[in-house]
DNA sequence: TACTTTTGTTTAAACGATTAAGCAAATATA
DNA sequence: TATATTTGCTTAATCGTTTAAACAAAAGTA
């Protein structure tokens, strides 16, 4: 089995006695190339098992056909999804992706975009690490004058494509249906603040229960990495208080995980002593006992979008992306776990 | 923002008029040039933000640094896992990865293939499709002579290295805990029997059981897809048996899941009626009620030895792969579906 | 002093494709 | 028939690196 011996288009023009200018506008159906001769040089380059040699093409073409995708994690049903229909949006274009987790880390991140540029990647699809608050490194994507297009977790400060759902909206949702309920005492444990998606939920929150004229108390307002050791954590803090909530919508849904195994341990009985709400709509919501309301996040749409942004923008010479949000509503699945009635 | 006007190795050259020769040399640290040169060079470099362009050395080297990767999914934890362990060991080599999923599709596999060599990888980490049989596509990887390493879900006809856990034992480990927990009929909801894993599985289930004097009942020996639906589906065709079985061993944890939660819509108490233990250790396991019995995977290890096998392969000139199996001991990890006493 | 070795660099050819420019032959047009 | 256009190809440069080979200058050795 010896290595290389790769079948380049010279041993196809060699074979036809042709020049390789020839065979390479035969293959790419050249008009000025005759029906006889591409004929000739497909059903060589089929004899010789011919595979483009993608470095060359990209090299001289300057474009690698490869989109990079950075994700915090690729292990959550959300992110894995959305890759996904990124995938598949860009597949039928020609496009291959390459993805790579920043495991939520900040330095992991910047090695990603790296990473990336080192690739040469045409164009970066990304969402954010929990981490990152500096975006220098994401400034280097747009030195290098390819697209970025952020999902999910983006800044508006970057200036550049995002699409997400309507967090502010959907903790309207929320806090309507809760109140619907019967809840009264609705506490929060939301991510960090700086993130802009989980402040937008968390003024979402406050806006909400103003609305309904609920008093808003600090104590139920809560700030976690949310992940479902951190909801766990946050909520024996709820359960300490003199003045328990009576619900609790928390940002994330392994963190709203963390929360159902505590209180059931303590034998709280979900709904009705305290109902709960996750938001991701992760598979595992409708696994476990109580099942979890939730927020659908759309990743099939997300995807999509993501993907179309990236080919609207491929064949622009002066790239001169500015901030477009693309806004999904989001939609809330109702489960036993806040179910009252 | 302009796109393009990349710094190249010639920008340095002309600036401290030198050959790119030089330049190149410099950046590579070789021996052969002085220290004086090298400081500033790399100073140039610097200044003038110098990205390498990877696929001109990639094109000239013949090694592109990037390895592919295939999975069927990247939203199993086992293989979100494994793809972490194997990019932590590629990284630090200057490695890059390549994610590819077929989505257990035989057609989608083999575009993974093309698109990844098209890519010219210099190796391929790949766990396959459950629909494949034909290996025609992996024949391709070898023609193009680069290393294939297969983990979880390999071949022994295509001898190529092999990861994998010791799936014959695994089911030998279950049984044995099953009839210590005082189970007398076990069932066994295995995968397809023309994948070899699955196919293990059940010869172990088999041989167990015969070396517990128990007797092989025939119904109680079922293929399926493994999915949850699937899972479901089977379990009821089990409880509608006139002698139901009293324990059931599911060689997934998706379809465990599923037989979970049919048993605990027919009040069919876990594990006394019927005892459950899934395979995989998917954290859903650990997070259900009640939690299921299931088989860690080691899926930290099997990133790793894939990752180091390939590394193990980068610089031989002469390809020379044969069957080689790195076979894991799996775990059980006893929880309360399983657990009488 | 004359030769060999070492050091530090340059030259130029590759890697495999794409593509602008050129050109001869065939065909169309006046 | 003379000229213009189209057809079908070739030539040669190019993308940004790497690397074998060459070579001059400096240093070491006999």
């Amino acid at each position: 089995m010896a290595k290389k011996n790769k079948t380049t288009i010279k041993d196809i023009a060699n074979v036809l006695n042709i020049s390789t200018a020839a065979v390479s506008k035969a293959l790419h159906n050249d008009s000025r190339i005759s029906e006889k001769t591409k004929k000739a040089v497909r059903q060589v380059a089929e004899n010789l098992n011919y595979q483009p040699n993608h470095l060359a093409s990209a090299l001289r073409s300057g474009k690698s056909k490869l989109i990079g995708v950075i994700v915090p994690k690729t292990n959550s049903n959300f992110f894995s999804s959305v890759i996904h229909n990124i995938e598949e949006g860009l597949n039928t274009e020609g496009y291959n992706i390459i993805i790579t987790q920043s495991n939520e880390s900040y330095k992991k991140e910047c090695a990603n975009i790296d990473t990336l540029l080192f690739t040469q990647v045409d164009g970066i699809i990304a969402s954010m690490a929990n981490e990152t608050v500096d975006l220098a490194h994401y400034e280097k994507i747009k030195a290098a004058g390819i697209p970025l297009i952020t999902f999910d977790r983006g800044e508006n400060d970057l200036n550049v494509d995002y699409i997400g759902i309507d967090d502010y909206n959907s903790s309207h949702i929320i806090v309507d249906h809760l109140v619907e309920q019967g809840c009264k005492r609705i506490a929060h444990i939301g991510g960090f603040k700086r993130t802009r998606i989980y402040n937008n939920r968390i003024r979402g929150y406050i806006d909400a229960l103003k609305k309904h004229n609920l008093p808003l108390d600090e104590e139920l307002l809560i700030e976690s990495n949310l992940s479902k050791e951190d909801g766990r954590l946050k909520m024996q803090d709820l359960l300490n208080l003199e003045d328990r909530p009576d619900a609790v919508y928390v940002a994330g849904d392994y963190a709203a995980l963390g929360v159902l195994e505590l209180l059931k341990e303590q034998n709280i009985s979900i709904p009705d002593d305290i109902a709960l709400v996750g938001f991701g709509n992760e598979p595992f919501t409708d696994m476990v006992s109580p099942k979890i309301t939730s927020v659908n996040q759309h990743s099939y749409e997300i995807g999509r979008i993501a993907a179309k942004t990236f080919l609207e923008y491929k064949d622009q010479d002066q790239l001169n992306q500015t901030l477009k949000k693309n806004i999904l509503e989001a939609e809330l699945i109702m489960r036993a776990s806040s179910k009252r009635k």
